[in-house]
RNA sequence: GCCCCCUUAGCUCAGUAGGAUAGAGCACAGGUUUCCUAAACCUGGUGCCGCAGGUUCGAUCCCUGCAGGGGGCACCA
């Protein structure tokens, strides 16, 4: 519907000699402004020396002229707003397009193919994930299916930060609860700042770890001497429990990216040789430092201490180069809003290796309370004291799990409620939406038993027949391109589950106030035809946030 | 001290990349089931959009300052 109405503006404006000026459509805050409004007299006023009412004036009368067959009104109100209201007819004719082709309805070309490397989760392999790994993983996976719903190319990447010192407190943490728990040695000292998670433990008494190391005597070859194999294999497994959490969540990435295994291959050195070769790396403090200054950090920031271990940072410039250099051309990072503060230098490296800063973009998942009768849940990672997100998986379901995450914008934090979670009512968004796409599929069912159905190549707008409330959903699912587009230049997935929201807040009601199936055939049939319009979209729209649409609850 | 995010109805939050008279849900009160799924629906009313300036035809939205809340500052990961 926005479609029709920007071409026709634009060919509106052509008449007036003005090409290439952005159109912006919206959608009226008062129903009775229209269908869709325009304000573009306004921001031509000053170029065309014009008050905007007289453009507005010019605008409505030629559209009016050359297409009578599309508007049922148009006025010019405000300060000089177009207010366009469509002929129902034209609104039907737009309906019986998506049930003939939905995927031409549903599907976009705004990346135009554009490979993007979405890297997502990414947590430390050094214990199960929590609650903001899952958030992270939800927008991941969403943002993911959308911006391929959108014309992108998208690769999804899980990097697995298993070089660094955490790998071996793991590793550590291990090998000293072995002792504790399989070599009756419960005073071995375990290490101060291991992990003293039960997970840990799991991981002692799995028989997988054992019969791995059955060629090994453990409690008698010391941690130094098989740190290596103890901290890779304590690794292995814990990375095989936050991919059956991923799993279960129906989140699935491309590539696993190791970081141990960039530095195997040399590509931190290398990278790092790259960027002196630029000038941007200098020695101070016997330690190498990458010149971020130049691209806006607030200072530069060492990449070799002077201990001669890479930083932390050296191998993110090592990986993140690795990104361009199978040619993605944008790179979209999900990190924990907490790390906000590395964006600058991770944006500064890509910058020094030739990425434009537009195309690095990062997205921010604020903090996940839990909140048990009211009450925020205490964590503390240290303690190893804290909701994984596994155990809220299992007791609230992943579709649950994964719209709550999603039923807020990213970068604010959220709190849910396990007791309203569990509930299953309306206090629980998801339910209400899939509950509307479920009653829909039953109508559907139902309709089909008693031979009712739709010959979508016979049936003209004039069959129709459609009330207001029923217009105002038909309305509600032809605004769908614009939600769309806007979910995916904000990268807001939430969009889309406010959005299913509003559209199950349309059918409730309309489903408790009317009988699709009745007596009268054209207007059976028209319902029908507006059920399964809407069926169309919450299954689109459940799919893109990675939500089931089940057609029975 | 410096940087980032947040502040909208009693509560939890939206607010369509600057638009018109700022919206939902919850909570509270009362009601609805012979009927395609009651996990539902109907009827009730609320706002100094944190404060103060600025930009402009127009600001909840952009800019500056201030206040309150959260997060971050490293040759940690």
């Amino acid at each position: 519907m926005e479609k029709e109405l920007n071409k026709i503006l634009e060919n509106t404006l052509h008449i007036f000699n003005l090409t290439h000026i952005p159109i912006e459509i919206e959608i009226p805050r008062d129903e009775s402004y229209g269908d869709l409004s325009t304000p573009i007299a306004m921001r031509l006023a000053k170029t065309l020396k014009k008050p905007p009412k007289i453009i507005a004036e010019e605008i409505k009368k030629n559209i009016y002229e050359n297409y009578p067959h599309i508007f049922e009104k148009i006025e010019v109100a405000g300060q000089g707003f177009v207010n366009f209201k469509f002929k129902e007819e034209f609104l039907l004719e737009e309906l019986i397009k998506i049930i003939a082709n939905h995927r031409d309805y549903l599907n976009f070309d705004i990346g135009k193919g554009k490979k993007v490397l979405l890297e997502f989760v990414s947590a430390n392999p050094t214990g199960p994930l929590h609650l903001g790994h899952g958030r992270g993983a939800a927008v991941g996976m969403a943002l993911c299916n959308i911006m391929e719903a959108g014309g992108y190319k998208v690769f999804k990447e899980y990097y697995i930060n298993d070089a660094g010192v955490q790998i071996k407190k793991l590793g550590h943490s291990v090998y000293a609860r072995y002792r504790q728990k399989l070599c009756d040695e419960r005073d071995y000292p375990f290490p101060e700042d291991g992990y003293r998670g039960d997970y840990i433990e799991e991981i002692v008494l799995n028989n997988e770890l054992s019969s791995l190391l059955k060629e090994y005597n453990l409690c008698k070859d010391t941690f130094e001497e098989i740190s290596s194999l103890v901290n890779n294999l304590s690794c292995q497994l814990m990375l095989k429990d936050i991919k059956k959490d991923l799993a279960d969540m129906n989140v699935h990435f491309d590539t696993w990216k190791s970081e141990k295994e960039l530095y195997d291959k040399g590509m931190v050195q290398e990278a790092i040789e790259h960027l002196r070769d630029k000038g941007l790396i200098y020695e101070k403090d016997s330690a190498l430092w990458f010149k971020s200054t130049v691209y806006g950090d607030d200072k530069d920031r060492v990449v070799l201490k002077s201990n001669g271990e890479y930083t932390y940072f050296a191998s993110d410039i090592a990986y993140h180069k690795y990104k361009l250099d199978r040619g993605f051309e944008e790179i979209i990072d999900i990190w924990g809003a907490d790390h906000h503060g590395y964006i600058p230098r991770i944006s500064s490296a890509l910058q020094a290796l030739g990425l434009h800063s537009e195309n690095f973009n990062v997205l921010l998942i604020q903090m996940v309370t839990l909140l048990r009768d009211g009450k925020p849940v205490q964590m503390s990672k240290r303690a190893g004291e804290f909701i994984t997100l596994r155990e809220i998986i299992d007791e609230i379901g992943p579709d649950t799990t994964k719209f709550l995450f999603l039923f807020r914008r990213h970068d604010t934090p959220l709190e849910i409620d396990i007791e309203k979670a569990k509930e299953q009512s309306a206090d629980n968004p998801v339910y209400y939406v899939q509950y509307a796409h479920a009653r829909i599929s039953s109508i559907i069912e139902k309709a089909e038993n008693l031979g009712v159905k739709l010959d979508i190549q016979k049936i003209k707008p004039s069959n129709f027949r459609l009330n207001e409330d029923e217009l105002r959903i038909v309305k509600k699912i032809l605004s769908y391109p614009m939600l769309f587009k806007s979910t995916v230049k904000t990268r807001e997935p939430h969009r889309i589950a406010f959005y299913l929201y509003e559209l199950a807040g349309l059918f409730h009601p309309y489903y408790h106030k009317y009988r699709v199936i009745t007596e009268d055939r054209d207007i059976t049939l028209s319902r029908l035809a507006l059920c399964i319009c809407a069926k169309i979209i919450f299954k689109e729209g459940l799919t893109l946030l990675g939500v089931s649409a089940p057609d029975k609850m």
